[in-house]
DNA sequence: ATCCTCCCCTAC
DNA sequence: TAAGGTAGGGGAGGAT
């Protein structure tokens, strides 16, 4: 729905990120500007006036909030993004809605902006009487008084002053709300969330948005269709239901000449799919009571468009974004993803009026579900894409209703789609998914079409590039750059102009192949039915807007719950954390043309690889802010974060006693099986009656059983969380708490957590000072002769930090080494290692590097755990216990456990292997080689004993693993296993 | 060659 | 004011 919305942005949405050729060229330009852009970021103390003053700023002012702001720390004084009655001594506002006026106490002060700079220019602290815009509410609450004395140097649009009639809405709720005086206390902190749910400093911001988030619902739901379809293609009692749906059409149906002509080709293995799709979904379902409203153009947006637009008063154009139009509206060049301003100046243009419709989030759950329903009841041979598009292959259904013309039915299936959804579809049929989808372009609005056989060629050749799915301008814009002279637009040109080794050249082997297929219409694609998700994430670029890192570590703790959230409704834990970042380009204005968006941006991120399979928050929020801590950036020009869980495991298979390879896992072998047992939600759905539960996977956990041996293993006395606070702990469910524990005791190595020297603070400093800083501390503790090396390193990259090579991408980040083990060394590492002097550096270099990197981490890791946060002490206090398994930490102990694992499983299982793998480290880094040698000279003899083939590869791997991290300890050597 | 990380692109 | 999320495919380029 919103896809070639976000093609056609050049011009229009995120305008300020341009056309993608200009923002190429801006990107070699921009970074000449950086490394004085960044020095004028800070904000230098001029006077210490404001001492003791804070503010907090409502609504538009002139200065902006954001100058104020500055203006406030340049003088010494305060600013507070959300109003606070404790901390706040002003209200800077010029121009303050009634609504909001009503809820201040009655000592708040009302200020105009104009007394900060009338402070500042006098250079003291002036009395505020002249410019208090609102007196002694309390007196009168219809009356307001409003002191406009000192008005001529603010634009102050009296308009805005939202005074109520008095029988009005607004005057009869605030009859019932200040009835009892007493009361005004807690409406006030109610209200204080409702006014300024802006940013993300708020805390329910992160709630507010996602609630309010269109991308976020077309995600959410895309998500919720591909489970709800597979799940359903489970069930016998759907299969039934197909069955009877079947029969009543056959009954139903009139054939015609056209049913007994139309052939199937059996022995050709002839299929027939059908992509349908609903036309401008949102706006359909918004006017699906009022169909009559269709013929003027309709756009939904979260702006009422009250204000429109006039030539010439551009402040009033509305950067709202427009998530879906209808035809009427499309007539006049509007499009999805434009902003409402633009729309309605093109409406203007023709005379029109544009109807702004809000979103209706419930309706189009609802309307989806039918439309999906009504689908499905005759078939789930379904690949769903979104919530209003997908894929069916109609080859059985069409056989099995034979003879009948594949558009005959798909007339009969729209029509019953309209009748229940109130809401128009449209098809298009084809032998494979791609024409068929190119088909229901050709049909929109309201309508079919079917691509015939022998008419392929033919109706592909005039296809556009750009329609193709997966080609983007980008991809086109490849394409465009070889052939200057004519603009490459149509299939049939691509077909001509280039041959497939050309494409590959020019996009890559994969997809020079797809496009090359694409464009003679070839696609050999199935329905993907086995719906497998690869990653969970979440990400905000909107309303991002932190001044310290405290503000960012509280909403890092909010997205870790909301991931945490996401992976459990999706029975899936991962072990791979990835964080990604936007930060403002340092040609971007601090503030962006779109309200509170994120402007144009520099992107980086980082992933680090979990011990084990997690979906716990803490243990997400902990990763995520070492990961964040690698990346140097003004927390003030943050835009945008993402976090990403990926190499997913479903927590429901295969983590009983038995799965389906009849595997025992380790998990099952240990002692300390205590789980209770969850309880199963029901799971008879009935079709006709979809909700969202429906939608969510709801599968019973059985509980975990303890075998006989197990049970005879059983010890009281092993079970030593120790690191958190054993009350807490048991509070915990019964799976988190030994996710926790486990966690805890085999915390990921991040070796550059330890060498971070910059810790905390440097994320607040900018970018060159935190260079300056580290590579300080750093060097003077490396030996004197790589001292030199890395200074003159140094002074290059500085060089080429002003005169950057062309291409060169990553601004963010110091470096960008692509090699985990590299990039894990320290700061000074990096320079060197990015240095143009790079060759120069000697294998010895590297290697005694990184010895005194081993010993390093060594000796901080094993001795000095003091400058850490809290966990991080802890982790370190673990390395100076015994390392153990499942509690088990003798040598006969875990030798019984690894017997019967091996024993009970064919196969290993790859979390009980990783556990296995981490221990043995852990063992190597508590200098117990000896320990690890045994085992694993056990293990092998017992996997040969006991001939488990099957385990020999996996645990190989695992045993080289172990070897490589022995080597680096003992410089090189291996254990001797034979 | 093949894998991995860090991107970018595309789609709804 | 405004709510620019997410999943998946794949390429570049370095490490192994």
């Amino acid at each position: 729905m919103a896809g070639r919305a976000a093609g056609q942005r050049g011009d229009n949405g995120w305008g300020e990120w341009g056309g993608y050729m200009a923002a190429k060229k801006r990107k070699l330009e921009e970074q000449f500007d950086k490394d004085c852009m960044n020095n004028v970021q800070q904000h230098e103390r001029k006077s210490n006036i404001f001492h003791g003053i804070s503010i907090f700023v409502d609504g538009h002012t002139e200065p902006p909030a954001d100058e104020l702001k500055k203006l406030m720390m340049e003088h010494g004084g305060a600013y507070h993004a959300y109003y606070s009655k404790d901390k706040v001594t002003y209200f800077i506002s010029n121009n303050l809605p009634y609504a909001k006026i009503r809820k201040l106490k009655p000592n708040d002060k009302v200020v105009n902006s104009q007394w900060i700079i009338d402070c500042i220019k006098q250079n003291k602290l002036l009395s505020t009487h002249d410019y208090e815009m609102y007196k002694d509410k309390t007196k009168s609450r219809g009356q307001t008084e409003l002191n406009f004395k000192r008005m001529e140097p603010m634009k102050l649009i009296t308009s805005d002053f939202n005074v109520p009639n008095s029988d009005d809405e607004e005057n009869n709720s605030l009859e019932k709300t200040s009835s009892s005086s007493s009361e005004t206390e807690e409406i006030q902190d109610e209200d204080d969330d409702h006014l300024s749910v802006l940013d993300a400093k708020h805390p329910k911001f992160l709630e507010t948005f996602l609630k309010r988030s269109r991308l976020h619902y077309l995600s959410s739901t895309a998500v919720a269709k591909k489970v709800y379809v597979q799940d359903l293609r489970q069930k016998t009692e759907h299969r039934l239901l197909i069955d009877k749906r079947r029969e009543e059409l056959k009954n139903k149906l009139q054939r015609t000449e056209r049913d007994y002509l139309f052939k199937l080709n059996d022995e050709k293995k002839d299929k027939i799919y059908m992509h349908i799709d609903m036309d401008c979904f949102f706006v359909s379902v918004a006017t699906r009571n009022q169909p009559e409203l269709r013929d003027q153009p309709i756009a939904i947006t979260h702006s009422k468009g009250n204000k429109s637009t006039t030539s010439n008063e551009h402040q009033f154009f509305s950067r709202s974004e427009i998530s879906s139009c209808n035809y009427a509206a499309r007539q006049y060049g509007i499009r999805n993803g434009m902003y409402l301003g633009k729309a309605q100046e093109l409406c203007r243009n023709h005379q029109a009026k544009l109807l702004c419709l809000p979103y209706d989030y419930e309706g189009f759950h609802i309307i989806s579900d039918l439309f999906y329903n009504t689908v499905l009841n005759y078939t789930l041979d379904v690949e769903a894409v979104s919530c209003d598009e997908m894929y069916v292959d109609l080859t059985e259904l069409i056989i099995y209703l034979k003879p009948l013309h594949p558009l005959t039915f798909v007339s009969l299936l729209r029509e019953e789609i309209q009748l229940n959804t109130k809401c128009p579809c449209s098809a298009g049929l084809a032998s494979n998914m791609l024409l068929a989808r190119l088909a229901t372009r050709q049909a929109k609005p309201n309508g079919q079409y079917y691509v015939e056989k022998g008419y392929e060629q033919e109706f592909i050749s005039k296809q556009k590039i750009l329609d193709l799915p997966g080609i983007g301008l980008s991809l086109l814009d490849k394409l465009q750059q070889n052939y200057s002279h004519h603009t490459i637009e149509t299939c049939k040109q691509v077909q001509n102009l280039f041959s497939l080794e050309q494409l590959k050249t020019i996009l890559g082997k994969k997809q020079g192949q797809t496009i090359y297929d694409m464009s003679r219409g070839i696609d050999m694609r199935t329905l993907s039915k086995d719906y497998l998700p690869k990653s969970i994430s979440i990400d905000v670029n909107y309303g991002i807007r932190f001044q310290t890192f405290d503000e960012l570590t509280l909403f890092i703790k909010q997205l870790s719950l909301e991931l945490h959230k996401r992976l459990k409704q999706a029975e899936q834990k991962g072990k791979q954390l990835t964080v990604k970042i936007r930060v403002r380009s340092s040609d971007a204005p601090i503030e962006p043309e779109k309200f509170m968006g994120c402007g144009k941006t520099d992107d980086s991120s980082r992933l680090i690889n979990l011990h084990s399979y997690i979906d716990d928050p803490t243990i997400i929020e902990l990763e995520t802010i070492k990961l964040l801590k690698q990346f140097h950036f003004i927390v003030a020009d943050l835009r945008g974060i993402g976090l990403s869980i990926t190499q997913l495991q479903s927590t429901t298979k295969n983590i009983h006693g038995k799965d389906t390879n009849g595997t025992r896992t380790l998990f099952e072998c240990n002692q300390f099986r205590v789980s209770k047992p969850v309880i199963s939600t029901d799971n008879n759905q009935n079709i006709d009656q979809p909700s969202e539960s429906s939608v969510t996977r709801k599968r019973p956990i059985q509980q975990e059983q303890t075998t006989a041996i197990a049970r005879k293993l059983t010890r009281h006395d092993c079970y030593t969380p120790g690191q958190i606070d054993p009350e807490v702990m048991n509070e915990l469910p019964t799976q988190i708490r030994q996710e926790l524990e486990e966690y805890l005791k085999n915390p990921p190595s991040l070796p550059e957590s330890n060498l971070d020297l910059d810790r905390n603070e440097i994320v607040e400093k900018s970018f060159t000072q935190v260079i300056d800083h580290i590579d300080e501390s750093v060097l003077n503790e490396l030996p004197p002769e790589m001292r030199h090396e890395i200074a003159m390193a140094k002074k290059l990259r500085t060089i080429e930090s002003k005169y950057p090579p062309i291409g060169g991408k990553r601004l963010v980040p110091i470096t960008n080494p692509s090699n985990p083990t590299i990039k894990d060394k320290s700061n000074a590492f990096n320079v060197l290692m990015n240095s143009p002097q790079k060759q120069t550096i000697t294998k010895k270099t590297l290697n005694s590097i990184k010895k005194w990197r081993t010993e390093t981490i060594l000796h901080e890791e094993r001795n000095d755990p003091i400058v850490r946060n809290e966990q991080y002490v802890n982790q370190s206090e673990k390395l100076k216990q015994q390392p153990n398994i499942a509690g088990c930490t003798s040598l006969n102990d875990v030798k019984l456990m690894l017997r019967e694992w091996i024993e009970t499983s064919d196969e290993p299982n790859q979390i009980d292997l990783d556990l296995f793998q981490n221990y043995l480290i852990d063992l190597l880094n508590f200098y117990n080689a000896e320990m690890v040698h045994q085992l694993l000279i056990y293990s092998l003899l017992q996997i040969k004993t006991l001939t488990k083939i099957n385990w020999n590869e996996k645990f190989q791997i695992l045993i080289n693993t172990v070897q490589k991290h022995f080597g680096q300890m003992y410089g090189g050597a291996t254990m001797d296993l034979s």
